[in-house]
DNA sequence: ATGAAAGCGCTAACAT
DNA sequence: ATGTTAGCGCTTTCAT
């Protein structure tokens, strides 16, 4: 049951520890007959060199914290897929943590690593941090020499490595395909006003209002609270109802659906005379009827970045340098709107 | 930027590092004086006790290893979240990796983490593996002083906590359902049919139909390749056309979803005259039109069990005994059924 | 080519 | 009440 050490391993060819850890390493010290056996040896028993004992000496542990505020979420999810793949080639382990979008079990979460645990950590901000625009927790990990990458949900004023969507652009582009298919009443349906990521894809809906000389009308601006999900639907129709919309960009899937269905039941035809477009690559917008055209946000290439960028931190203690790297959004065409080629005919 | 240790706090107070590491844990050797301006001190230059010094010396790393199939997928997210929310509470960290459904990574993963990095190991085994058969890792695990909790796809012959779903019943369950609401022309559509989970249900599907004494129809049993899930329409559009089918029953979401447009693609009306019951509690059911029944699986329930159980083994060493939990499925009546109420009016 | 010894940061048995 | 020491498993410098 206990596990094989070296000392084991010397005690068996009755050598001493250091020709043993040197024999493991390879080194040009020891005779190559003698290096062979104990290698063997090592090798037919399963010699496994102690983790906490080649951590505590060098320092550094091979592995990486992520902290995601809510795993249910399909997004968070495939970045921690591109984490751990880059993580994975790199030879580092993950360890993970669900803020649940709360300030305090993040800053519970971030202590409780920076014990020697880990050597750096990727991190998305909890909603509830950012609400209370309070980064000290982040500040002092940093000070205390664990590097961060954050991801999505950035804070501007800490320095370090942030991995980012073009969220403004890629709301500017959405209202540019839904007026280039012939549309002009577009609504812009928001479950994240309260982040900093929700306020730049308003930004960019305004923006890509301006540019296609559309006047912005603040009754199509709709921002509904996040979690009565369940809700979208009975929060639309009223206003589907009144209104003249014939279009919208959502920040997120669900309400994306909410929206079709209840223009739908309204008598509209998506794409033909409704259309939507919702940020996001999730699994819904694949699902949908129809299949939803999306913005889609390359949440594992993210993932990768983030991982890619930390462990080169990591291994490289002189770089100092911070970045901030923009992942561009794509517009997937699925069938929620009309495409340009149809346009065009 | 290096880490306060006992040593530090110990010279500058002109003590022993022993006195120290007692005043620390609040020994009752040390006076209160001492015990309180080291206490103070220590709080006042954020001292954390370093994690790899911690583990080695008690060869305990109070953390566990989860290894996980695919991440994407909603019911193992539920699990993770289950999992988390129970380590967290009983104090433990979670390194998490994903097989991709591969033996060769669930294997080195294994290998890789029984070097002391954790203390146990939650693990749902990677298709691959089963269909191999091959298990030894998990048994050389086992046998290295790892203890494993299995989740959803388990070894029947490794010998360790389990927590598994009432497939079989499940199914039966579903069946039933489907016939007291008027339905007797019942498919079974699966795409897991090579793991043993999809057997279970396969047979608890048989079971359902004879219970109810219906004839079973070989044609009415439809095996789809997990992979071509974009497919999944095309695969099902011609068989719907030929045979009488009026309900199914599916192994998973998507293929639930692909049924439910191809039955209403051909006249059919959800739920009046087609019906479908999905295994799985995810996003897709609770967003599709009309809205999924669907037999649910509980996962975070799971993961909160696997981890319940894990733990309390770990600090419990003379706890030898094994046990196979089984969560109970339920029928969550959505859009995609008719309700015994409307039946029995 | 091999070994002795120190040290990574901590705990705990054993002095004093 | 405080200190000394050994040891957790390993690497590495410095003998030999």
């Amino acid at each position: 049951m206990k596990r094989l050490t070296i000392k084991d391993i010397a005690n068996h060819f009755n050598v001493s520890i250091s020709t043993v850890s040197k024999a493991l390493n390879d080194s040009y010290e020891i005779s190559v007959s003698t290096k062979e056996k104990i290698q063997r040896f090592a090798k037919e028993n399963n010699y496994k060199p102690n983790f906490n004992a080649l951590s505590l000496k060098s320092r550094k542990t091979k592995t990486i914290g992520i902290i995601i505020p809510n795993m249910l979420n399909y997004f968070f999810a495939q970045v921690f897929k591109g984490v751990e793949k880059v993580a994975n080639k790199r030879g580092y382990k993950i360890i993970s943590c669900i803020s649940n979008e709360s300030y305090e079990k993040e800053k519970e979460t971030l202590e409780m690593l920076s014990n020697g645990s880990i050597d750096g950590v990727i991190v998305s901000i909890a909603e509830e941090t950012e609400l209370q625009n309070n980064f000290s927790h982040f500040e002092n990990c940093i000070a205390a020499g664990i590097p961060i990458v954050m991801f999505d949900r950035v804070a501007e004023r800490i320095n370090c490595d942030k991995v980012i969507t073009n969220d403004f652009d890629g709301a500017v582009n959405a209202v540019q395909h839904l007026v280039k298919t012939g549309f002009k009443n577009i609504a812009f349906i928001s479950t994240i006003s309260n982040l900093q990521i929700g306020r730049l894809r308003h930004q960019g809906y305004l923006k890509g209002l301006e540019k296609e000389n559309i006047a912005i009308r603040e009754d199509f601006i709709i921002n509904i609270k996040e979690d009565d999900y369940k809700e979208y639907e009975n929060v639309l129709t009223p206003i589907f109802a009144q209104k003249d919309i014939d279009a919208v960009i959502t920040t997120d899937e669900s309400s994306a659906i909410a929206a079709m269905k209840v223009a739908i039941r309204k008598g509209h035809t998506v794409p033909d005379n409704f259309s939507v477009i919702a940020f996001s690559n999730g699994i819904l917008a694949r699902h949908s009827s129809p299949k939803m055209t999306t913005v889609s946000q390359h949440g594992e290439q993210m993932g990768a970045t983030a991982a890619e960028k930390l462990i080169d931190k990591l291994e490289n203690n002189n770089d100092t340098h911070n970045e901030t790297f923009i992942i561009k959004t794509d517009i997937v065409e699925r069938k929620s709107t009309k495409s340009y080629m149809v346009v065009h005919n």
